[in-house]
DNA sequence: ATCGGTTTTGACAACCATTTTCATTTTGCA
DNA sequence: TGCAAAATGAAAATGGTTGTCAAAACCGAT
């Protein structure tokens, strides 16, 4: 039996952004999946403490998920319109947090860098429409 | 008559680190003043939508404000321990997020940037008890 | 198969920061 | 002084998230 937190993990696999965890209940309950917004939380949150999965904090409040290609560290371009992401690096960022850090006496330093724009298809639809 | 807003205002302005609406309220009430949590809400939006003040998310979820020294864009070197706070710059993170977003045909790009450790007295008191 | 014991699940209630509502108070201004 | 508009705040509503706890699924041992 498929264990629900591969099931949570394989919708979020599916998705091309970040998704709230009431989307992911929301879409598996429509795809006929037999589950409970609890356990989605769960599932969620111990795929995100495994580091399986990405969270980020939307303006209102609202935690959101993404299964990432990969398990290094890395910052997130995120469509603020469609949601649409990519996952980019930077060296020069990591670098630059850990001196400004150290420089003021911090220690054990962790970033947070998130960065978002309007997608190219976005923005051709904007003019369009 | 000191408008509200200004008060709640001179109360961040005494803060050290970033501080929750329920805080600031809390702190104002101890002081005497007569203001309702509702005011206190509204008014640190208003300050937030002016950019007198600047806003983040703690970690679960609750909206964090501070009146920092410049309108400027900065960012924030924020110990996790006692919340101090030191107002950073980073032109080469500022160019970084132009950069990645317009290569990848994103525009209207802006970011968020954070920075967390723990700050020189801390570690010292974490090291002694 | 069947019996304990442990883990997982999920309906529902509890939480709690934030918003909304709305009646009252204060303010601005002629 | 009067009156409309804006500000205030107590209380209720909202809504994402977490806690509770009993029922269900799992598992190794008999």
């Amino acid at each position: 039996m498929t264990t629900r937190r591969d099931a949570v993990h394989d919708t979020l696999r599916q998705s091309e952004g970040f998704r709230s965890a009431q989307d992911v209940y929301a879409e598996m309950r429509q795809h006929g999946a037999k589950i409970g917004l609890t356990t989605v939380y769960r599932a969620l949150q111990a795929l995100a403490d495994g580091g399986h999965v990405d969270v980020l904090r939307t303006d209102d409040g609202e935690s959101v998920y993404r299964a990432c290609a990969t398990g290094e560290h890395h910052h997130h371009l995120v469509c603020r319109r469609c949601g649409r992401t990519v996952e980019v690096e930077g060296p020069a960022v990591e670098r630059w947090a850990e001196t400004v850090g150290t420089e003021h006496g911090f220690t054990e330093i962790t970033h947070t860098v998130e960065v978002f724009g309007t997608c190219s298809s976005c923005s051709r639809t904007s003019l369009a429409g």
